[in-house]
DNA sequence: ACAGCATTGATACCTAGTATCGTTTACCGA
DNA sequence: TCGGTAAACGATACTAGGTATCAATGCTGT
């Protein structure tokens, strides 16, 4: 009986085994929300070894399914990769309430391989993070 | 007899005691040249104390004379600030040799701005790195 | 010259992970 | 459906990159 979960049928498909742990994790993720860092996991979870929250977590993000945010004072929260999209994008973070709204843009792509291409180096990657306050946060 | 050290008179100038420790760490950040860890500035100088390595890093941070920089496996370097320009600017890394380049783009400013403001966020800060390689890395 | 407070080093502690290793378990093929 | 086996597990120890505490030291303004 194959799992009906997306996220689980990935896994399996992509040759990982369906474990318990591993759905316990996804399902507590889901249950977390917008966003939440690996201590929340593990303190939902006491049943399941620190490693293996940090083994599956690393696992996920290598195969795209959760996003690595960059807080701006370093912290490090993670988001669920979004049902369908999985395409390449990046993040506004509220620096008050933690949330994280995704963004993507055609223009700032393009622009980033003009900068590259002019400073000498092959640019094959980047990271970029927007900080500020989103609406709820504001109007507070 | 007030310092000829431009990094050392500014210290001072904000009202910051200019100690052995202090002098010692910013001597030692110039011999290490283009990029560096807390833990290479620490292990050149044993005899000042693995704290005062961090709180003195922590200032410069504060006062914008070194930059802090995320290298795309996670570990982070520094770097000394250009003697004169300290303005708003981001960082190209080689993931060969660690080499930290820098740029700086009105039009990529411009543009974040413009994403931003269909964020719904009120954006104040951003986090830009660029990772690949260096000229002399691509010829090797 | 010296009082006072910034700064220091030692030490303990912290967050976010990774390495090791002996045990368990999911999965695949018979 | 029953193994055999490699993948995954939990416990534990360890790492990197810091911060908190606190008594001792030492800049610096007067
Ligand atoms: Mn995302
Ligand atoms: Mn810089
Ligand atoms: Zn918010
Ligand atoms: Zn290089």
């Amino acid at each position: 009986m194959p799992s009906i979960d997306p996220i689980e049928r990935t896994l399996s498909r992509q040759g990982h085994r369906l474990t318990g742990p591993r759905r316990a994790v996804v399902d507590t993720m889901r249950l977390l929300g917008n966003h939440f860092t690996a201590e929340e996991v593990q303190q939902a979870l006491p049943a399941v070894g620190r490693a293996t929250i940090f083994r599956t977590m690393k696992l996920m993000r290598e195969l795209e399914m959760i996003c690595q945010v960059v807080l701006d004072d370093g912290t490090i929260v993670y988001q669920l990769v979004g049902e369908d999209e999985s395409e390449h994008h990046h993040h506004v973070i509220c620096s008050d309430c933690g949330k994280v709204a995704e963004f993507t843009s055609d223009g700032l792509e393009r622009l980033l391989e003009d900068v590259a291409s002019m400073t000498g180096f092959e640019v094959g990657a980047h990271r970029i993070e927007l900080y500020g306050q989103c609406d709820s946060c504001q109007k507070k």
